[in-house]
DNA sequence: GAATTAGTAGACCGGTCTGTCTAGTCTGTG
DNA sequence: CACAGACTAGACAGACCGGTCTACTAATTC
């Protein structure tokens, strides 16, 4: 048997991957568990209450593993425009390195819950206002005012959205880095 | 009997909306038919690929039918700030008016078939690429320079595509309003 | 070492999925 | 009117869905 709290870590860690590249209807709670090698008892004993407890434990998860590498991109950057630049390169060689499966790993799964599925969704909005609130407090770190900033990570972060989306669709990252440099512009 | 070809469009509109609420594999086509009223012999007569085709349709109708409320607001616009705030209306408008269940009709089923289905991919990339082109004429139209516009445009319509979505997770329009007129400083 | 708890294992269930098939009905044409 | 093609109609099929259930095994506690 498998250590103690493996299991579900293995089972959660495939989940988010699985809701990334397919989305939440597009992932069936069958692949994770063959994925991930776990039976079907496993899965329920840990997620009680099911595929909806696993799709929104994956956006916690996956938006503070992304979360922290954003941050620790913009640490080791001297300035706004490096930082911008760092961001957008963890995201298109994410996608490349997929070969354009794995794009933003909640705005999937956002859009196809906003409309019907509360818990998901507030899940996908706690982890938008936690990229939102490190993004704020990177661009006063690079000297943008105060009542500026606001704006601005809002524009940062749709755009870098917008971009991935973009970049999954085209089956081309060059778009992401015209953003990006862009947004440099802005600083 | 319905008259011919009718039933082909109701289907197709039927689809459409569907598709753009519910996403590719959260709407099934049992429930097209419900809400169209359609039995499903003739879907399978009308499109005879099934849902893939169903949704590959759905897709470019939405890309013309947005493009071209898109192309009208712009050509009332008097400059290009007033055009971007009222593409940005147009979106909002939209969500509000559903209750934030309807946002960028493509989006969703781009992000849930880009991995795993050419073909409709296919069809949200030219859809999309429509709408640049549009956005870099109207740019252009506005004075921004030839070698800027296409960049800008690919800029804007990111922006937008981002903001329509965290609008919809966050249930607040304001930051489509917050992102339009960033963009319009730009210009 | 017995009892208890935590976790694994997968057969099974009702329901829903997309897609097929046959039968029937309408409409335009000679 | 007869006929042909266009289209409607929905029963049906096989696969798969998420979820439940019982049996089991490993680890912990007394």
């Amino acid at each position: 048997m498998a250590p103690r709290g493996e299991t579900r870590e293995r089972i959660l860690r495939t989940a988010a991957e699985l809701f990334q590249r397919q989305g939440y209807h597009g992932t069936g709670v069958n692949q994770v568990l063959a994925e991930s090698g776990a039976p079907k008892g496993s899965l329920y004993f840990h997620f009680p209450e099911g595929k909806e407890q696993l799709a929104s434990e994956s956006v916690a998860l996956s938006g503070r593993t992304v979360g922290a590498a954003l941050t620790e991109a913009v640490l080791a950057a001297p300035d706004g425009p490096a930082g911008l630049a760092a961001i957008g390169d963890h995201f298109a060689r994410s996608l490349r390195e997929s070969g354009f499966t794995k794009g933003c790993p909640i705005a999937t799964v956002a859009l196809e819950t906003a409309a019907d599925n509360d818990t998901i969704q507030a899940a996908c909005g706690t982890a938008y206002d936690e990229w939102l609130r490190g993004l704020r407090a990177a661009l006063r770190g690079w000297g943008v005012p105060e009542d500026r900033a606001g704006p601005l990570a809002a524009l940062v972060l749709s755009s870098l959205q917008g971009a991935i989306m973009l970049a999954r669709v085209q089956r081309d990252v060059s778009v992401i880095h015209q953003v990006t440099r862009q947004l440099a512009d802005l600083l």
